[in-house]
DNA sequence: AAATTCCTTTTCATTTAGTGAAAAAGTCTC
DNA sequence: GAGACTTTTTCACTAAATGAAAAGGAATTT
């Protein structure tokens, strides 16, 4: 009925959507780049009428979806925060990861991410630092390409073969000039990562950056990927061990859980 | 024009709502306790007609702001996490907060949390712990009491005078016995703790924990707590330099970024 | 200080779009 | 296979959302 749009696309298409459509609209055109925005600046991004965005946001606001500062800035509220962190992927996954996370943190002492697939993308789930990052690159909740990562090509190499070729028969996005774009070369990659256990990714997505990275394995089928990242010029591999015992050992922790299947929803 | 409802509340003045609100409160009705949902259940949660909700939740799902699963079963969607991580309070602060949180978990191996307030509650932003926690009880993004917590107190005592009376007027709910409940003894540790510095809990949220927490000040006003937990039969004070070491570099960071004024919202 | 421009808020006649009872269709249980 | 649930579909009704336009602010320019 509707027309399915990406998760990354702004609204245009307006004409006939529901109010509901309408009123979520407006909370989809927040993002890292417009975290506050004005009245008139929702209506034009939503292409809905100032009037209606004016209703609607109002009512998001009494309902704590939306903020709204004394000079009329609206931005998103922290209840939508407080619902976010009942969703099953962070509420449950990001809590039983922890542990691991922080041990292998401990070891290597690098920047250690935790992501999953969502769509065609990888998410990122969590990261621990001890550097703080800038906001916009790789920072939690970011999503981030499956061919051009660690632990994206973790989380690729060990998917469903369907689901690879998937993604091999799209085009392949460049970042930088070492952003694998051939689909021949990064099948020959994915089965390296297979027989290796992990994969590694050097300046393929940002330039300078570096990660090796583990699938997260609950009865075979990939759930997460841990990875650990830092600068081009470091050389993570002697970190290898350390990350496939956390990755192994978390998935582990899921199948005890019965992470995913009925009997864990209770 | 519409009553105020509690944060915590489940929907019964069904009634005149409008559509936005409506769609809204389906979202409402899932917890931690209940994270998933058949129709007919958010139907009786919400108080609106099974078609009603049919409709609405077949929408949320449309937009990504809920899950079904084979079963039928509806729960909150990854894309509701996803705008949660660009929140304010979330995608900055907490990205700020990490190295100073990691740096102090090194130091003494424990628990560490930070926790802001919202209305008159604290809210735990994040937790670093080696130990996997139960899923409810001081999970991320969970509300607790401002008058039974280290971090609560910690946030309490450096507040605003006007607010303190505020939380002081109103019923000290206990949890345990050795919850604070009268509000002469609050007052004198509130007072306590602005002399120490830091503050400190003793089972009087959750029997079986302690914990130790100091304010986060930008500029003299208090914008989180950072603390500590462990065990009831632990020691905490012996970290009580490392903590305020980390809260007081915490803040002196977030006055260098200008939080929470106009100049960084940029 | 008047004019200009862009923003937010309010109003209101119009009609779209949401409503929910009821029936149909699908499960599960005993 | 009858009973007690669910979920889905239909449809006549009208409540409720709409958005153009005007009024009221705020900030900048002339």
């Amino acid at each position: 009925m509707t027309d399915v749009i990406s998760a990354t696309g702004d609204a245009q298409p307006a004409a006939t959507r529901s109010v509901t459509a309408r009123a979520l609209s407006i909370l989809g055109v927040f993002s890292m780049e417009r975290p506050s925005m004005t009245l008139s600046e929702i209506s034009r991004a939503t292409a809905l009428p100032v009037a209606t965005v004016y209703r609607l946001a109002g009512e998001l606001e009494q309902g704590r979806f939306l903020d709204r500062d004394e000079d009329g800035r609206y931005s998103l509220g922290l209840y939508l925060w407080e619902m976010g962190m009942l969703t099953p992927v962070h509420g449950r996954l990001r809590e039983i990861a922890m542990p691991f996370m922080l041990n292998l943190q401990y070891t290597c002492r690098e920047t250690v991410q935790l992501a999953v697939i969502d769509g065609i993308d990888a998410i990122y789930i969590e990261k621990l630092t001890m550097v703080e990052s800038a906001p916009v690159q790789s920072r939690i909740g970011a999503r981030i390409p499956l061919h051009a990562t660690g632990v994206g090509k973790a989380l690729l190499a060990f998917s469903d073969p369907a689901f690879v070729d998937t993604v091999l028969g799209m085009p392949l996005a460049r970042y930088t000039d070492d952003t694998t774009t051939s689909r021949h070369t990064l099948a020959k990659q994915l089965a390296q990562v297979v027989d290796d256990g992990f994969a590694h990714s050097r300046a393929e997505y940002l330039v300078g950056s570096t990660s090796i990275a583990a699938p997260v394995l609950v009865n075979g089928i990939v759930k997460a990927s841990i990875g650990i990242v830092n600068y081009e010029d470091t050389n993570l591999s002697e970190w290898a061990p350390a990350l496939l015992h956390a990755s192994e050992a978390l998935g582990t922790r899921l199948e005890d859980l019965r992470w995913g299947t009925k009997e864990e929803k209770k």
